[in-house]
DNA sequence: CTGAAAGCGCTAACAC
DNA sequence: GTGTTAGCGCTTTCAG
């Protein structure tokens, strides 16, 4: 590890004996430099170990080829696929994501937002479609192309690539009732920062009432993000307070894949005695026992339409008109919500 | 979406009627600058929308405040982990995460670590101890601090957190030992780009000739990082080449639990006819039914530990001595692989 | 407490 | 095909 300071495009260019322009040619494409001279320059740059220093072109270009991107938790294979489309979208137009989470919280969104800002991203992407006061004027006057994604938000930043969290949790409802359940439960996060869980619920309860059915059976299992063993503990609970509930609708198939193994230790036959639905179609609601009933949001597409986007914003000449992208999630039925036949 | 272009610290400075030094101190803590001025100045900043640039101040100051990591997958719930709490760690210091995932591809790492050092990180962590040649050179050339993590390299680079992917591979096998079974199979991925799981079945080789027992029960369940589906498949096909495998230890406890769910399906106790054994210590293994018997590697300790040294590292005067941290991996002994008495 | 000058490493624009 | 000049937005250094 050699600590003098790395080598410049002037120590190439002193090294071959030609100008620093010259190097800098010889290091892009579409320009014409003497091969004689261009393999000299490539030559140089091995033997000295020299490496292009992105900031300083960055600065002189007014381009840095970051696109900030701003997601609830690293830890959700949900967002996970989303970043994953983003970046491989965004890599073929040379842009790499500068990535950050908030951890469901809108305070530490701003903070994020803004430390991003700082390094001059060329667009944004953020998750959700709240965000403080101070949030949205900093995104409004950054002057670059905003895209809110796996929201539908009432007053857009810019673009959007979204959909209604409250519409796909009411087809879960609608399922449910279709397959014959009325005492219906629901259990997510605690009201806070999750605004998609939030709307879940809304949707929940909107679908519940639409039914005619009762829709206070409401679980909180905890600030979110909920995990499995949140999911069970609230499954528990729900068992044991309202032991003739027919049916459990999860935020997320983390929560609803716990509350699974929770019937299954306590002897509650899924489902036969309770249908349980999650949201997400995560791997593992596809492959657990029986297999579980979900909400595909398609976030591998949310990604890649919100690169599709960027690109295109970027290459415009002026600036493009917001365009909202409304994804429609599907359900996935599966056998842990199959109807069951024990009706006279 | 503002099309002109953002004001800079001289605009800032026009405003108030001082000089851009002026401006730049009032917005650095511990200098001084008149509470008139200073006040002015921030009224300034926030009627102009003014955000400091990053680019500019890193160049000037030849520090970039990022520290680039590489990971083989985003999608993983062990290395969110550890990139988790990498970020936890580097924040107090105001480093930034410049985060790249390789798809578990030397190749893509060797690109990925190019572009990345461009940017001029300060610090650098690579995922895994096995690179491409040109790799090492780059990141030895590099003249930042680099630590590897995940692993135990025999040739280290700089710094390392990790452990020996096989030794921990041979607790579970001497675990498997130990609770009476002798005929045990490796379900992992094709040998290729992911070096932990070929340690991983290197370990189960090893520790099964150790113990004097037969280790040609090797599944490959497709290119590296295998998925629960894989991992039910791969346990379909060893159900149905040896009916008589007694114990199936896994590449990671999702391949485990895809495992466990096709003895469900199959009519195949666990872990009375099978145990199965995973790696990773995932959420997942804890909770399923019966919970999964597992390897901790103490993925958020590794992230922890990483950010340490580099913070340690960039606030030394000189070069410090390369650092080894060896992670003890624990094994987590859930019902999975529970002793059954079937004996005389 | 404040300002002027210089320059970080690169490249657009303009020579030749 | 190649070199020169100037400057991106900030901050170190040195004056005052």
């Amino acid at each position: 590890m050699s600590q003098r300071k790395p080598p410049t495009m002037q120590d190439v260019a002193d090294k071959v004996g030609v100008s620093p322009m010259t190097v800098s040619r010889a290091l892009r494409d579409g320009t014409s430099v003497n091969v004689q001279t261009r393999e000299a320059i490539h030559r140089a740059i091995e033997e000295l170990g020299y490496v292009f220093d992105a900031t300083a072109a960055n600065l002189r270009n007014q381009r840095t080829g970051f696109v900030a991107v701003t997601i609830p938790s690293i830890n959700n294979a949900n967002f996970a696929d989303t970043v994953r489309a983003l970046a491989d979208g965004l890599r073929p137009s040379s842009l790499q994501l500068l990535l950050g989470y908030t951890d469901y919280d809108l305070d530490r969104e701003e903070a994020l937002v803004e430390s991003l800002l700082r390094r001059r991203p060329e667009a944004m992407v953020v998750t959700g479609g709240k965000h403080t006061a101070r949030c949205r004027r900093l995104l409004q006057e950054s002057g670059i192309p905003i895209v809110e994604i796996w929201d539908l938000p009432s007053e857009p930043l810019g673009h959007v690539v979204g959909f209604s969290n409250a519409a796909a949790a009411a087809l879960l409802v609608d399922h449910m009732v279709a397959t014959g359940r009325s005492r219906i439960a629901f259990i997510g996060g605690d009201a806070g920062g999750d605004s998609r869980g939030t709307e879940r619920r809304q949707g929940f309860i909107g679908a519940m009432q639409r039914h005619g059915l009762d829709a206070a059976q409401l679980v909180a299992a905890g600030p979110a993000p909920i995990s499995m063993r949140e999911g069970a503990s609230a499954m528990l609970r729900l068992l044991q307070s309202s032991p003739s509930v027919e049916a459990v609708i999860c935020v997320s198939d983390l929560a609803a894949f716990g509350a699974l193994t929770e019937c299954l230790r306590q002897g509650i036959a899924v489902p036969e005695q309770v249908a349980i639905a999650g949201f997400g179609d995560y791997d593992l609601a596809a492959i657990s026992v029986p297999p579980i009933t979900t909400i595909d949001p398609f976030a591998k597409l949310i990604g890649a339409e919100a690169a599709a986007i960027i690109v295109a914003s970027l290459s415009a000449k002026g600036p493009s008109p917001f365009k909202v992208l409304a994804i429609t999630p599907e359900l996935r039925m599966r056998h842990s919500t199959s109807p069951t036949h024990e009706g006279p």
